[in-house]
DNA sequence: GTCTATAGTGCGATAGAC
DNA sequence: GTCTATCGCACTATAGAC
């Protein structure tokens, strides 16, 4: 990470990485399926948390009260570092392979949370809705948690944006 | 699409498929921006006629009453070809750098349509939520559509499954 | 750890279209 | 005379085979 905020994304090589690790680049290989990989490798902890929180929601939960409850996970599990989550993202933002391969682990994420939905009973296609519309809240308020900061979001929590925006979604997908 | 299908995405070679075409591969990259943009050409298309239809929506729609008539647009755009869609998706599905460049043509669909609601007066977060929530019922109802086929989902159009699934997806995001 | 195919880029030359 | 499409060639880095 540091050296791609040094030099960007593109101007470095997996061969600069692995000379800063005291690797080989086939040892770089071997660790990380791709010179993206390197700053998505904790995304899968962040998964299993949430996967963990769907599974650990009430018995009598609806769909989304579930999610509701994997989010506030996700929200302390990226709450804390500000600073970091900017910086990782203003990386990702500048390119666009990046940004795939952020999309992909979104949909990875999705897809575990529909399959905990549909453990908990939740029936086809609600599971998947429930689990996209998820993932849309954590990625819409996410978004504007590392944004540029507005007078008005300065100080708000991650927590917070996300059930903010969970409203606004039930809101907005109401019909009249 | 065809050496995709024939030898399968990774065991066809840029220059087989620029010798097929009867140019060299340095041509090839002139068309396209890499080997997968081949099969995305047609996409922006399609986003194009989405932006299009939610701008012609009634000035007195709601936000999703306006993605909705998008929605429309794209089972009018996709529902014609049901092998068509079928084959190409088999070739995405079965290839991650597909997938991931799916889904980025997702998330700019996503963002135009959010675009085309700010321009209607829709304020953020809901322009992105409802243009996001649009982009999950399209996708969810595809991937049915082009799915293996049920008993029960045969005969049912696309647009009728985009529609079902929007309904579903206002009452399982909706308080209890 | 070594070796190599292939993706993708930069640049200069050429030819036809309008 | 300008614009656009192609080719040809040299080159680097990724990523995978062995």
């Amino acid at each position: 990470m540091q050296l791609y905020v040094e030099r960007g994304f593109d101007d470095t090589t997996v061969a600069d990485i692995a000379a800063k690790a005291g690797v080989t680049a086939r040892t770089f290989f071997r660790h990380f399926a791709d010179k993206r990989e390197v700053l998505f490798a904790g995304s899968s902890d962040l998964q299993e948390a949430l996967v963990a929180a769907l599974a650990g929601a009430p018995a009598d939960a609806t769909p989304m009260q579930a999610i509701a409850a994997a989010l506030d996970t996700a929200a302390e599990f990226l709450g804390q570092s500000r600073e970091h989550s900017r910086q990782r993202q203003a990386i990702i933002s500048s390119h666009a392979d990046l940004l795939e391969r952020e999309l992909i682990k979104m949909a990875r994420l999705a897809g575990a949370l529909a399959e905990g939905l549909r453990g908990r009973g939740v029936p086809e296609p609600d599971a998947s809705l429930a689990a996209e519309a998820g993932v849309v809240v954590f990625r819409v308020a996410f978004a504007r948690w590392v944004g540029p900061d507005h007078e008005a979001d300065r100080d708000v929590s991650l927590r917070q944006m996300m059930r903010d925006d969970l409203t606004r979604l039930s809101e907005v997908t109401a019909p009249r």
